[in-house]
DNA sequence: CTTAAGCCCTGCTGGC
DNA sequence: TGCCAGCAGGGCTTAA
């Protein structure tokens, strides 16, 4: 389940490639992935011009906010700027291939590219579940928050992340303050922080010693504080190991998974002893969301 | 306005 | 052995 620490290692994959490379064609295996989950239907027309759309551009510089990504669209001319713009969903992968090599089954999309030194490559989106999306959009700097950074125009809405410079941990904390949901949904809503999924909200919660289901707002805001800092470090953690991975699902553009997993404190870990205090790892539903928690570590209290 | 619940999708698991 | 219900999850949409 691609977080922040899995697209930010795709970004830095997709870092090596695409600058200055061109785009030589497109081929749409399942146009579904231009859509987003509750608009699966996509008219012909809409295929059609994300294909013109995006066939003759240039990749510039890979960029990302929370669990979004997008690659800015160069020497196209276009007043705003235009990008492709990404959201990996459950399951995506961006896959750097050979132009020869077989394609995936679940390939949705394969760009045919050429790098600036004018060799070829396939960059191919592949996506099991679709719940990904891929699209392109004008790039726009949002007016709701302290960050100068243009953003895809479908992304205004998504929060700065922890690993913003512009990113104030405190101001965020007031804002969980004054949720009335439980600190775990408030930690997953990306319009409050981005970046945070299921597995770092159950991990940073596990750090910081808060049961999910606390009321934010009764939280003593220094625990709010402990907890979007634990968030933000682990992630880092997460980073620096090329992020999280339980199967083939998430994979780098190489291939190649990332092994947080072993280092993970409780998610996927029910009934195993927690790794501070040896009591076994309960599992909980919050919001509709398995959750994973140590009971003597992440006791109910402000 | 805020908050909660439903839906999309595929492949795997468990029960019979 | 085969079948099918149930589950997993991010984010958008709708309902309350």
């Amino acid at each position: 389940m691609p977080e922040l620490p899995e697209v930010e290692s795709v970004r830095r994959g997709l870092a090596d490639w695409l600058p200055g490379a061109r785009v030589d064609a497109v081929r749409l295996h399942d146009p579904r992935i231009l859509g987003t989950t509750s608009q699966r239907t996509i008219a012909p027309a809409a295929a059609e011009a994300f294909a013109t759309g995006i066939t003759g551009a240039g990749f510039d510089v890979p960029a990302r906010r929370g669990k979004f990504l997008w690659v800015p669209l160069a020497g196209t001319g276009d007043t705003p700027e235009r990008a492709l713009s990404v959201h990996l969903g459950m399951s995506g992968q961006f896959r750097i291939h050979e132009p020869g090599d077989p394609v995936h089954r679940h390939t949705r999309a394969d760009f045919t590219c050429f790098s600036p030194d004018g060799r070829e490559f396939s960059l191919r989106f592949v996506d099991q579940r679709i719940f990904g999306h891929l699209g392109i959009d004008e790039l726009t700097v949002p007016g709701r928050w302290n960050s100068s950074l243009p953003v895809p125009a479908q992304m205004t809405h998504i929060a700065p992340d922890p690993l913003e410079e512009s990113t104030d941990l405190d101001a965020i904390a007031r804002l969980v303050k004054t949720k009335r949901s439980a600190i775990k949904s408030v930690l997953l809503d990306q319009s409050v922080l981005s970046g945070i999924g299921n597995i770092y909200a159950d991990e940073a919660l596990h750090r910081a010693g808060v049961h999910p289901l606390a009321q934010a707002c009764r939280l003593r805001i220094s625990r709010v504080r402990t907890v979007l800092e634990s968030a933000r470090e682990v992630m880092l953690e997460a980073l620096e190991q090329g992020g999280t991975s339980f199967d083939a699902l998430y994979v780098n553009v190489n291939g190649e998974s990332g092994y947080f997993d072993r280092s993970l404190g409780v998610y996927g870990r029910t009934g195993q002893p927690c790794l501070r205090c040896g009591a076994l790892i309960t599992r909980l539903v919050v919001g509709g969301r398995g959750t994973h928690i140590c009971l003597q570590c992440q006791k109910p209290q402000r």
